[in-house]
This record gives C-alpha cells, structure tokens and sequence, in this order.
RNA sequence: GGGUCGGUAGCUCAGCUGGCAGAGCAGGGGACUCUUAAUCCCAAGAUCGAAGGUUCGAAUCCUUCUCGGCCCA
C-alpha cells in the first residue's frame, strides 16, 4: 500500500512536527498574494526597461511581492536555497539565503518538500544568471503535500494514471493544461458565435422520460420520489425544437448527453454536444452556420484556419466541398443502396466486400458499415456529406423534388465525423410515420431505433415553423483541432474501468 | 471479438541466448550563498501484474488469467 511508503510517512512525521509546534499549515484559511508569478516577471522588465542601459541596482529597483503556489523544484546549496514556485500563471523562481532569512526560518524552509503549497513575501530581482526571482523575507506553509509527486524532467507517462489522476498530469505535464486551455477558448469561442448572432443559450433536461434525437442506447436511473425510470438524454434535439415551436427563434446549447456504446479512441459514453437551431433557415443555411462556426473555434485555438492532423494539412477555408452520401459509396465499394430496398438484396450487394459477419445487418447499417469502411477515411479535408435517404433520418425533411432524401448532412474532417444537421421535419403527420416505421425497426432488433413520442408530437401540432439544426461533436472537433488522436486527451476526466481488479 | 506490444523501486526506464534485481529522478544522511534536469560523497528503497508449469536454477522460456496501449473487425 502506498500509505506505508517511506516517502509519505516522512512527510506525515513533518506535518505531526508542525501540529505540535502550533504550526498547523491545514488551519490557514485565506493567503492574500499581491502578484502572480506573471506579473513579478512582467513588473521585472517593467523595472528594467525603465533604467534603460544602466545596470540594474536591484536593492534600489527592486520590489516587494507576495506569491503564492506549488513547489516544484528545490536547489539546496547549503546556506542558500534556490526554489521553483509554480502557479497558475506560470512559476517564478525563489531564493533562501541563511543570513538573509534568519536560521529559524531558513532551516523550516529546507525542511520543506516538493509538492508542499507555500506562500511568500520579498524582494524581486534578476538574478547574474537572468532569471527573474523573489529574495524570501518571509514565507508560510500553506499546504502540506503527502505524497511525492512524479517524476519532476519525464513527467507521468502511465496512461491510466494519468486519466485517474489527472491533477497530477496538470501538474507535472505542462503540455496538458494547455490543451485544455486551448479546450475552453475553443470553447467560449462557439458561444460568442453564437451570441453574437442573436442565440439565446438555454439549458434542457437530462433526465427524459422519453429518449430521442439520435439513435444510440440510453443510460437508464430511476426518481424515487416520483417512482418512474428516467433516461439520461442521448441528444438535447427533441426539448430544442420544443422550444422553437414555442417562439424561441435561435436556440443553442452545449452540455452532456450519455450514450450507453463502447469506449474507444472516439468514444466516451458522456460527451459534451452543441446544438442549434434556426428558425426560417434550412440546410443550406446550415453548412454555412457550421464552416463559420468551426473557422472561430480555430482561430481561438490556433490562430489560423489552417492545421495538420494526422500528418495531413488541413484547411477549413469555406466553402467545404459536398458529396451525396449515396453517390459516395456508388463510387468507392460500388454499392447503389438508392436502386436497392430490401435488408436480403443489400446483404447480397455487399457480398463481396468483407464486412464481417452481415447476418444482423439491415439495410441501413450496412449503408453505414459501407460508408464508414470506404468513404469516411477519405474524407480529409472538410466534406458535407449530404442527402442521406428518409429510412436513416427520422427528423429530417424531405427534399422536395426527391422525397426518398432528406436535406440532412454530417460534417467530416480528418476522416472523422463531427456533427449532424437537416433541415427539421416540422410536419406532424409524417413525423408520425417516422416514428412508426423506427418503432417496426425496433421492434425488428434495432436497438438504436429511436422510440416514438407522443409528447413531441403534441408540440408539432402546434406548428414547429421551417427550421434549420445542427450539432455538433464538440470534444471530436476540440481533438482535431489540437492535434490530439485519442477523444480521452481532450476530456479531463474520461470514463474508465474502475480501479482494482 | 481478432492481432500485436507492454505491466520491474513513489515516478521514468534498463535488464541480451535462463545464473546474486540495476540506473536516473524523488526520498534519507553529509558538503556547498547565482542555482535552474544544480553538482559531489554515503546509505536505503523491489511479492519483477497474478497463478501454474519446465528447469539444479525463471523478471527472462511455456500455459492460463488480468490490466493497459496500438492496429483490425
């Protein structure tokens, strides 16, 4: 057990010294600090550059800070300490003199360890060697740390480690706060789009009484006051439009939805989506929403709409280019599934191909199994894929000179699909074949067949106007664009196995 | 589900065709007032993922299991 670990019980034995002396580092409440460790490096050349070319005095120039932070580092030289303090702002450099500080205190501080939350007060300076540093006039223990941190130049490398305990990768992996700082400004990026564009963000159950808006396999709990089974929502999409029947013209929201599938790479059964919707606007409008959209949360990540993924050069610069689904895949395996109707005639079609075992798939999920294996991989640069047949999308309108299609697309970079969008079916009758027909294929073994709902269709029948919706991925778009292959190095705290075992 | 690579000290990793379990960092003791992966000296730290097998002898070879990475389905 690591509580029995020689490290951690010389720290306790520290901390019980502490206790006894009345030092209690635990019973501080609050630390005023006057300066991050930014601002005493920015207040440093601030000082230079106001002596010009004259050498720095730096007991003249220099001035008093308090900081505050994370020992990181310690350079024990005897009568002079050098110590690295890092905080959320970057880290600033610390010096103990002996003579300087006092024996009392200079002593306490070499007792210190790695890890432990100090506070300080002193003179700063640069030292010969240029770097900027606070000489210690006073200093206090502010938290004690128990356990060693990892390795201080490798950082942690163990993957499940670092997923369990993901504040100690922030705080030796530098590299990890900032693709999550590159997270939130993508982030706040797609909500001042949005903002600026007259949306109103709202927020919407999720817990359901009723799953739908994609097809996936809910999460099901259960309210015991209320004695009923609740699902954790799998799409927001359902209460949205609910919404925009209800006159809220522009609506978004970015928030959780939970999808009871397998973990892999791009796959976290809780992900965070963003969904829109737009009253009066269609598809078309749609595509336009999103180019936009992901061009901002680019720029904020990246500064540029232009980056590499997987070694391939990418360039989100509008318009992106379209392919119909169907045509696609005519093309690449050379499966027509528009002259083919029937599960039989499809399985016969792709006999060929080497999908694996195709006794369970039907018409439609070998139209996915095709697209995925032969066309998604292609699909590089940025692609609408667009036009995808009624029997695959339950909430989307009709194209009116091809009634078998829907005005519906999914957005694909990298290879990867990162959202969904249609033009909304807002005709109650046949949002009702709809159901009815998912209901058959549920009832067929389809468990991903989205459920009928008489509750949304009550709304409708009030008159949803011609809206136009999307959503998007957002922790697949955040991943492509910071470069990352593995959806767990954009979430902080992705699901795993538990632990032990 | 299949293939493949891996699990060794708190952390990062060596350990070859079987022959005393290793290093660096961190930690302990000591020296050192411009260091910054500080440096130098000393001592300590291991149920080698688990179980079985082969062998005089297994971290190493074999089998099963388990956990994880990557690739494929």
């Amino acid at each position: 057990m690591a509580s029995d670990d020689e490290q951690v019980r010389n720290r306790k034995a520290k901390l019980d010294h502490l206790k006894d002396a009345g030092n209690d580092p635990f019973a501080v409440h609050r630390f005023p600090r006057t300066h991050t460790s930014a601002q005493v490096v920015t207040q440093i050349e601030a000082a230079e550059e106001a002596a010009g070319d004259a050498d720095m005095d730096w007991d003249a120039a220099g001035f008093e800070v308090t900081v505050c932070g994370r020992l990181m580092a310690m350079r024990d030289q005897g009568k002079s300490i050098w110590a690295d303090l890092h905080d959320d702002a970057g880290k600033i450099q610390l010096w103990a003199g002996k003579k300087q500080l006092g024996d009392d205190a200079f002593d306490a501080f070499s007792d210190l360890d790695i890890g432990d939350i100090i506070g300080a007060t002193g003179h700063a300076f640069r030292t010969r060697r240029g770097e900027p540093t606070v000489e210690l006039s006073e200093w206090r223990l502010l938290a004690k740390s128990l356990r060693p941190l990892p390795e201080k130049f490798h950082g942690l490398q163990d993957i499940q480690l670092r997923y369990r305990r993901r504040y100690l990768d922030l705080i030796v992996n530098p590299d990890v706060r900032e693709i999550f700082a590159r997270r939130t400004a993508a982030i706040r990026a797609m909500r001042s789009f949005f903002d600026d564009r007259d949306f109103q963000e709202v927020t919407t159950p999720m817990m359901q009484p009723l799953y739908g808006g994609a097809n996936a396999r809910p999460f099901t709990t259960h309210h015991n006051t209320l004695d009923m089974d609740l699902y954790l929502r799998i799409a927001p999409e359902l209460y949205l439009k609910r919404l925009v029947i209800g006159g809220l013209e522009r609506v978004y929201e970015i928030g959780r939805v939970f999808r009871n599938e397998g973990i892999d790479a791009l796959h976290n059964p809780e992900f965070t989506i963003m969904e829109a919707y737009m009253a009066y606007a269609d598809y078309e409008d749609m595509m336009e929403l999103f180019e936009g959209l992901v061009c901002e949360m680019a720029v904020a990540v990246n500064g540029s709409l232009q980056f590499t993924y997987r070694d391939n050069e990418i360039s989100l610069e509008p318009p992106w280019q379209r392919v119909s689904l169907l045509d696609a895949i005519r093309e690449a395996p050379g499966v027509d599934f528009g002259e083919i109707s029937g599960d039989e005639e499809a399985r016969e079609a792709c006999a060929d191909l080497e999908l694996g075992d195709m006794t369970q798939d039907n018409w439609a999920a070998l139209l996915d199994k095709c697209f995925d294996r032969f066309v998604a991989p292609t699909l590089i640069q940025p692609t609408f894929v667009i036009d995808y047949p009624v029997q695959i999308s339950p909430l989307a309108k009709r194209l009116p000179d091809r009634p078998h299609l829907t005005a519906r697309f999914e957005p694909h970079i990298g290879g990867e699909e990162i959202g969904n969008a249609f033009s909304e079916l807002n005709d109650p009758i046949d949002q009702r074949e709809r159901f009815e027909a998912q209901v058959r294929a549920g009832a067929c073994g389809d468990e991903e067949a989205h459920p009928l709902d008489e509750d949304y269709l009550l709304a409708m029948e009030y008159g949803l106007p011609p809206t136009g919706g999307i959503g998007m991925g957002v922790d697949r778009v955040i991943m492509l664009l910071t470069g990352c292959t593995n959806l767990r190095e954009v979430i902080l705290f992705p699901q795993l196995r538990p632990e032990e075992g």
